[in-house]
RNA sequence: GGGUGAUUAGCUUAGUGGUAGACCACAUCCUUGAUACGGGUGGGGCCACAAGUUCAAACCUUGUAUUGCCCA
């Protein structure tokens, strides 16, 4: 067979310009970025930049410390991925925007783990001398921030990673006692009371993690308290308050009870004798007492009957203690669902008993010492104990026995079920017990206002990202307690300070003070030892008549003064006070951004910070929590083994941060399709440009209206993105650069212009005035995307400059002229495209038919006037006929081999047009 | 249990009282020449649910459900 003669086919495809480039659409980033974070490393990139921007204005990110404890999880990849896009963007703005990184390395977590490791080795912790566990501590915070170190460095995040700050630097140990010894000097520090989880056992203040529930037996009982005043109800006087309780051992504690002001009372009498409980929790109080039915002769109590009252202690006879009447108070804790309805307070014991206790100003009394015996002096089992010894509360023990002589004890019985805290170490029982603990105060005036005052006007001169957050952080500053700065633990920074005995004074003197500071910035947390005590105090003051305070630290104390040791130190000369910007979790409302304010305010009057931006948490594709039982955690590491780091940064950045936001399998597909669309843009600039030089530029006035247009359209959107960077609206600047790449330029100025880039002459002035923009588009889109996906621009930009150049990322915002928009323009070209749908609606018929096969075999007849613009370029079709009504026809005139345009001078199909004949030939 | 957010198409999301939009995905057609790509067209929403206010509600009010964060 031959071919036939009367169609010599001839291929023209050598003579068309396609595009032409080495970039590949497979990405393949798992396995380039690891080479480009190399490069990046090995140029010192992050002080190469610092250099680079050096005098320029400032935009200071605090970066907030994570735990040092456990790998990276999605939560700290989406953390760490907003910031580095926020110091990128302020970057490429031209601002200096450093960002130094820091850990949070002190506190109960750590040492806990240490501990366990002790255990495993048959260590005790009580028997290892404090300076050797503490130095544990530190080798294990410090493992953990090398780890997390280099799984964040993965992410792409550029920052002073090699001068990281750490809380447990010596420095920072020494500016945070320092910053303690501010609120001492300021008289904004007082040593109060709490109840805290106890274990007499280990004779140790507990944490609540150090503590687990398990369910045993108690003793309940019933208890009678004597009504002796009840001004509102004087018939209640000689009726008896019954309480319930299940820790008999808190009765010779006893300082009050409590009644809940919606709860419904009733009297009635049992055995010639009238009691006062719950109507709710009659028939489970008569079947304790064991009687059947009573006399509700008196009926319901008289709401606001018990307001005032006094009642008597069953022991009351021992006097001293016992003989003080206890009043009766309103609690809203206070409940129907199991008991009385009426409690027993004892403000050393409880803490909604304390809190109750302390607005009624009933204080404390301490007479459960650590080893939970009644101390010597106590009038009712004083020496007596363990309170935790179950056969000291049994009903036939010594409290029982005490309360039945006394006619008190109404019923008893070793029955009752219950989940109760055990230490996770001991296995013992814990009590809540009252212990001296260091407090800042909330509402003590200092220098004019209150530190609550001063940090809800803080609150009110920052600005929230998103809004919503300014209520969140002020309700909790009106509402919170005062601070409570001391715990009883090994790992932190300590509470330097001497107590003078005999009195809760602290010793305050600046000379004293700055020896101390000096004694911790040489030896770090270790440097407040009872070996160096008589050294800091000097000649003028000595040991023996001072307590040492041996308390550390609340680790939000430390976390709350980075701004000082990281901001104004001058260790990080390039970082000023107060920050920017602080970037967290909506969970640090309570914790960092409350801390650092707190203190701020406490020593400088004002927030650490000019503007606060918190981010929602990452739950399942479904919008569940993640957790490792449910099996619907998503691992960062995994996700950039397998798909690399500037997906996770792409999703990162679409989603809606300042909301809960969700990942999953589905969500990354999509996350990856809209990456290799901007990919493929790239991809196509690149090839499409593929040779041009300066002597090609047009200049913008000699430009076809489309591609002043197309100018026009990058201008509007620069504004824009501009716009987006100063709200922090990450998700908008996305949008707003994957919509211009899919719909402006892939679906509507490409695809016109091909015709131009393939077949026009290289000199042809439409085509030199496309690669132009081109050209501006490529500088403009690779430094637009630069922030997000910051190895994908780095891989383009090396693709068209060659490897040996400065990287991207030193790149200043495109210099996009505000005078290329043209609103005029921009309206008749909005029309233009409105008749390019309606045109592309019309052919669609005919394609579906089969009756065409390209647009480029239709005639179009269009009603409306062009003026200079050839619509048949616009429309992608052969001819377009002015003036006619709207329609789309099948064109008679043949195609040209070279461009397949259907035009009247193509003499038969495959023989070449005008224009193309001309560049051939030419 | 309390406080405080969220809920718009399969997905990611615009939308501050006046006919609910977009990208992607999906279906389908075209494409020798952006080809592990590109273009066209189309289907798909009781705006979580229920009451109310209003001439008119995704939007304002109240409640419910689901789900998160913080606290108890």
């Amino acid at each position: 067979m031959t071919e036939p003669a009367d169609s010599p086919k001839q291929d023209y495809r050598d003579s068309v310009f396609l595009p032409k480039t080495d970039f590949p659409m497979k990405a393949g980033l798992p396995q380039k970025e690891p080479g480009i974070l190399a490069r990046w490393q090995a140029a010192d990139f992050y002080t190469e930049l610092r250099n680079r921007r050096r005098g320029r204005e400032k935009f200071i990110l605090h970066d907030g410390p994570p735990y040092a404890n456990g790998d990276m999880h999605i939560g700290h990849a989406l953390n760490h991925i907003l910031k580095d896009m926020v110091v990128r963007t302020q970057t490429l703005l031209g601002k200096d925007a450093p960002y130094v990184p820091g850990w949070d390395c002190h506190g109960l977590p750590i040492e806990w783990k240490v501990e366990e490791q002790y255990r495993k080795k048959k260590l005790n912790k009580d028997e290892v001398p404090a300076v050797e566990f503490r130095a544990e501590c530190r080798a294990y915070a410090q493992n953990w921030v090398d780890t997390q170190r280099e799984q964040l460095k993965r992410l792409g995040i550029n920052a002073d990673w090699d001068n990281p700050y750490l809380t447990m630097d010596f420095q920072a140990e020494a500016t945070i006692v320092a910053e303690l010894l501010k609120f001492a000097e300021s008289g904004q520090l007082y040593r109060g009371a709490k109840p805290v989880m106890w274990s007499p056992v280990e004779k140790t203040a507990l944490a609540e993690a150090e503590v687990e529930y398990e369910d045993i037996v108690s003793t309940q009982i019933d208890v009678a308290f004597e009504i002796v005043e009840a001004p509102n109800e004087p018939s209640l006087v000689g009726a008896f308050a019954v309480i319930w309780t299940t820790t008999p051992w808190t009765i010779p504690v006893n300082q009050a009870l409590a009644y809940g002001p919606e709860v419904d009372y009733v009297v009635s009498e049992v055995a010639g004798r009238r009691y006062i409980y719950a109507l709710d929790l009659e028939a489970a109080f008569l079947s304790r007492l064991g009687v059947e039915s009573v006399d509700r002769g008196y009926g319901p109590l008289k709401t606001g009957g018990l307001v005032d009252a006094f009642v008597r202690h069953p022991m009351h006879h021992l006097g001293g203690f016992f003989a003080k009447p206890r009043s009766m108070l309103a609690g809203d804790f206070v409940t129907t669902e199991s008991g009385t309805g009426l409690v027993h307070m004892s403000p050393d014991h409880g803490e909604d008993d304390f809190d109750l206790c302390k607005a009624n100003g009933i204080d404390p009394v301490f007479a459960v010492e650590g080893d939970g015996k009644y101390r010597a002096d106590w009038l009712w089992l004083g020496g007596e104990g363990s309170v935790i010894n179950p056969k000291f509360n049994a009903p036939d023990g010594p409290i029982c026995t005490a309360l039945r002589e006394s006619g008190g004890l109404l019923a008893a019985s070793a029955d009752y079920k219950h989940s109760y805290p055990h230490s996770w170490r001991s296995k013992a029982k814990v009590i809540y017990r009252c212990t001296p603990q260091w407090f800042v105060p909330m509402d003590k005036a200092t220098v004019g206002a209150t530190l609550r005052e001063k940090a809800v006007a803080a609150i009110s001169d920052t600005r929230f990202i998103p809004e919503k957050g300014r209520n969140r952080l002020s309700s909790m500053v009106e509402g919170r307690p005062d601070w409570v700065l001391s715990r009883q633990r090994a790992w932190g920074v300590p509470i330097t300070l001497f107590v003078k005995k005999g009195t809760n004074q602290y010793l305050d003197d600046p000379a004293v003070n700055a020896r101390i500071i000096a004694g911790v910035r040489a030896k770090g947390v270790d440097g407040w030892s009872e070996e160096r005590a008589q050294e800091y105090l000097g000649p003028d003051y000595a040991l023996a008549d001072y307590e040492r305070v041996t308390d550390i630290l609340d680790v939000w104390f430390d976390s709350g003064c980075t701004h000082a040791f990281v901001l104004e130190s001058g260790r990080w000369p390039d970082l000023q006070w107060p920050a920017d910007l602080y970037l967290e979790g909506s969970d640090q409302h309570r914790g960092w951004f409350q801390s650092s304010l707190l203190q701020s305010c406490g020593t400088r009057g004002r927030a650490p910070y000019n503007a606060v931006l918190t981010h929602g948490f990452t739950m399942d594709q479904k919008g569940m929590k993640m957790s490792k039982s449910l099996g619907n955690t998503i691992n960062p590491l995994d996700l950039m083994r397998d798909s690399g780091a500037d997906i996770l940064r792409l999703w990162a950045l679409t989603v809606d941060f300042t909301e809960d936001h969700r990942i999953g399998k589905e969500i990354l597909q999509g996350v990856s399709d809209q990456y290799r669309k901007l990919r493929n843009t790239f991809r196509y600039l690149l090839g499409a440009l593929d040779g041009f030089s300066d002597p090609e530029k047009v200049e913008v006035a000699d430009m076809p209206e489309l591609e002043r247009y197309m100018l026009h359209l990058l201008a509007d959107m620069d504004v824009k993105l501009r716009q987006a960077v100063d709200d922090f609206d990450f998700n908008n600047y996305v949008r707003l650069l994957t919509d211009f790449a899919n719909e402006d330029l892939s679906a509507f100025f490409f695809d016109i212009r091909k015709d131009s880039l393939y077949c026009d002459a290289a000199t042809d002035p439409k085509r030199m005035a496309y690669r132009t923009v081109l050209d501006i588009l490529f500088h403009a889109l690779v430094r637009y995307a630069a922030p997000v996906l910051v190895f994908t621009s780095e891989e383009v930009w090396q693709t068209r400059f060659g490897a040996d150049v400065d990287s991207v990322h030193f790149s200043d915002w495109p210099e996009v002229d505000a005078g290329w928009i043209d609103t005029k323009l921009a309206e008749n070209w909005g029309r233009i495209r409105g008749a390019r749908m309606l045109a592309n609606e019309l052919i669609e018929p005919m394609r579906r038919n089969k009756e065409i096969g390209s647009s480029l075999e239709v005639e179009y007849s269009y009603s409306g006037d062009a003026g200079e613009i050839d619509l048949a370029e616009i429309f992608i079709v052969s001819t377009v006929h002015l003036g006619r009504e709207e329609g789309a026809v099948k064109t008679a005139n043949h195609k040209c081999g070279r461009c397949w345009r259907h035009l009247p001078e193509v003499v038969d199909d495959g023989a070449l047009c005008g224009r193309c004949a001309d560049v051939v030939g030419g």
